[in-house]
DNA sequence: CCGAATCGTCAAAAGCTCGTAAACAAGCGA
DNA sequence: TCGCTTGTTTACGAGCTTTTGACGATTCGG
């Protein structure tokens, strides 16, 4: 889930986001001065930091100032209305998005959304890994299969149906389920094209005395694994 | 240079966001509707968009969401003073910050700063160098490509093409996807022009006697790699 | 144990995809 | 405007894939 965490000193503030933010299930940290939530970006390790400017002791600047010197955390600022130089060095102290006081909840919510959808599309970069069963490795997003370091040659409608199996692991795949999958809907009943391909890929797959990779659940489906 | 797009049909307006912009030394490209603007994304990649909402047959909610269909260029919408709606409605189109007219354009200026900096931090992140495969290099920033030394010679098309399999290496990559990445939506299903673009790279690329650079996956697409 | 339903396999026909050439159209700079 | 580059459209043979239809094997319920 999604950690919060709200920086104001100001009780009754922080109470309204809090509220507001579980409602979206979110889950809410607070801190109530600067030195408090760079302790707790420390150790929480939210996903967002949301930062009242105005705070005693160590003020919206200075406290975003010094989490960017740690964390690369995505930072909300709130700041009373006001001057337009406000918002400029809230923003160039390394905050992410910066919003006016008095605000709208839905407003706040659709910015908190836009900067974690940046942050969050940033960290998923990585690719999926392949689906894996015994010698079986399957990347469903290179389009590519693989027996043993070698690279198993299939067709268009072989890969698919492979897929369809691989992404449904140890389950039992109802035939309708892969038709529509992999023929589109209007094809549930021609459950004899899957005979056909599983008969196939256990060709290209499985090899003799061993256990087969898919398994017949008669009158249900197949099942690739166990 | 950092390169910037602005979009609005209000030429003033437009030219008033020029000015200021080319004063602090970004390069400012200009489109006068959604069309025109989707077409200049492709072909100039600007690194930040500056989207107006009213504009007449493709508003900027749904300039932007298209936009978002084929790139993650970072957005900023300007709406009218008004509705908190629109601003929620902007964000969840997927653009990455909103700014109300009137603005000051300090806030502005530090607005596309803070965006720059996640997207550009995001990048380096990603260590964007050239991709390398054998005797190829594709620079996807520069938009150019050298085969042992020797740069070559391709047209835009060809080059768009050649970077969607480049940064999918080693993937065989979709049909469609290649389609909605070089051409734009709406294009799916005319294979024939990836057919003949990578008919005309291997040309370029490949040599006769040597393993081929594009494989050809029957039915599911071409692959750069191996 | 029998019959009906479901499953496994094969091979050929039908259909689709690929590679390429060539012609045409659109855009752009000189 | 002309001429060149680039993008788009059309066409077609070769090769691959999917579908079709057939038939025997297996499973399950009665």
């Amino acid at each position: 889930m999604t950690s919060i965490l709200i920086v104001d000193d100001d009780a009754p503030m922080r109470e309204f986001v809090r509220r507001n933010l579980e409602a979206r299930e979110f889950t809410v940290h607070q801190a109530s001065n600067g030195l408090e939530a760079l302790a707790m970006v420390r150790h929480e390790q939210p996903d967002l930091v949301i930062l009242d400017i105005m705070m005693p002791h160590l003020d919206g600047y200075e406290t975003c100032r010094q989490l960017r010197q740690f964390s690369d955390v995505p930072v909300v600022v709130l700041t009373a209305m006001g001057d337009e130089r406000d918002i400029v060095l809230a923003l160039d102290c390394g905050a992410d998005d910066c919003l006016t006081k008095p605000f709208g909840v839905e407003e706040l919510l659709a910015r908190l959304r836009s900067v974690l959808r940046r942050s969050q599309s940033r960290d998923s970069v990585a690719a999926r890994e392949a689906i894996e069963f015994r010698d079986l490795r399957v990347d469903v997003d290179a389009n590519r299969a693989w027996l043993r370091d070698e690279e198993l040659n299939l067709t268009r409608t072989e890969f698919s149906v492979l897929r369809t199996y691989a992404v449904n692991l140890n389950k039992t795949v109802p035939h309708q389920m892969v038709l529509s999958a992999v023929w589109g809907p209007g094809y549930e009943t021609e459950t004899h094209y899957i005979r056909i391909y599983v008969s196939r890929l256990r060709n290209k797959i499985e090899s003799e005395d061993e256990t087969p990779y898919f398994a017949t659940e008669h009158g249900l489906g197949y099942r690739l694994g166990d």
